[in-house]
DNA sequence: ATTACGGCACGTCATTCCGG
DNA sequence: CCGGAATGACGTGCCGTAAT
């Protein structure tokens, strides 16, 4: 088991405003007082715990994940531990108690705030990239399917770009009807004297893509298979672009989720902080008389 | 009025995930 | 293993706003 979460249901009330809308004037800000269920997040840490990198996500009507990197082991907080996490500049901090080193990446503007400790995506992630490498980076953030689906979180780190086997023949083309003007290394030839090339790409994976040439060996594609290419790439592309218009729905809803249970749990901390001050008050009456 | 800028939505491509 | 769905990244256009 990595990263063990356990939830609370904790609404109370909620209330306020919404913290993010502070650091970023052009946030919708809705009023952000109903929150149906919000949940703390606590991770249960061995007292002996080493250093954890973590990828936190929490899921507004789902258990809540997070993800620890391959190579780290698994994290446990003390209970009563709060992991506060939001969008624009993400927070994590502790009620009590002092969270140990805990790396949050690759998310910019992400702020790790224990009781003395901090950390920024500056000190904490090592940014020795090109443009490539960042892209690398960011290409491969766990997808929300991936989050729920995945606690092990396994993959995170690796580096999986470039290395699908058997793309060397593979082509892209930005549309199936312009062709290089040789034959690609992928291309088969058939009995039929049909060129037969794999498409790789194009959204939702491969697609075979019929060819001959003539005489002077020019490409040309039959008729009929073209018009059958054709169409299925717009179809294609239609499903796909519902599916990106679909995705985005998807993530905003989420985001807004987050944000609204950062603004919860922020409440909360603020009155956990009132009542530890009254009650160190109490303390010290007593203690005067 | 014009320009610069930031935010947003969209379409597309590339890649990964997942069910059959 | 394969095909389709999901989603991250990128480029583009539109719109509102502030500065000139």
């Amino acid at each position: 088991m990595e990263g063990m979460v356990e939830e609370n249901g904790t609404s109370g009330g909620a209330g306020g405003t919404d913290p993010l809308t502070n650091s970023n004037s052009s946030a919708p800000a809705p009023a952000p007082h109903v929150v149906a269920a919000t949940s703390i997040v606590q991770l249960n840490l061995p007292a002996q715990s080493p250093s954890a990198q973590a990828q936190s996500v929490i899921q507004p009507n789902q258990q809540s994940v997070i993800q620890t990197a391959s190579n780290i082991q698994s994290v446990q907080l003390p209970k009563g531990n709060v992991i506060l996490v939001s969008k624009p500049s993400s927070v994590i901090h502790t009620t009590q108690g002092t969270l140990q080193t805990l790396q949050i990446k690759p998310e910019p503007n992400t702020v790790v705030s224990t009781q003395g400790q901090s950390c920024t995506d500056d000190s904490c992630s090592d940014d020795e990239s090109p443009k490539r490498k960042y892209r690398e980076m960011l290409t491969r953030r766990p997808s929300y399917r991936k989050i729920l689906n995945d606690l092990g979180g396994a993959e995170i780190a690796d580096n999986r770009m470039g290395s699908k086997p058997g793309c060397e023949n593979e082509v892209s083309l930005s549309t199936p009807l312009s062709f290089a003007p040789v034959i690609p290394a992928g291309a088969l030839q058939t009995e039929s004297g049909l060129h037969t090339l794999a498409v790789s790409g194009a959204a939702g994976g491969g697609t075979i893509v019929q060819y001959a040439t003539n005489q002077d060996g020019q490409f040309y594609v039959p008729g009929p298979m073209l018009e059958d290419q054709t169409r299925k790439r717009e179809l294609r592309l239609l499903k796909n672009r519902e599916a990106a218009r679909e995705c985005r729905r998807k993530k905003k809803e989420y985001i807004k989720c987050l944000e609204n249970r950062v603004a919860v749990l922020e409440n909360q901390n603020k009155a956990l902080i009132e009542e530890l001050k009254s009650l160190k008050e109490l303390y010290c009456q007593q203690k005067t008389e």
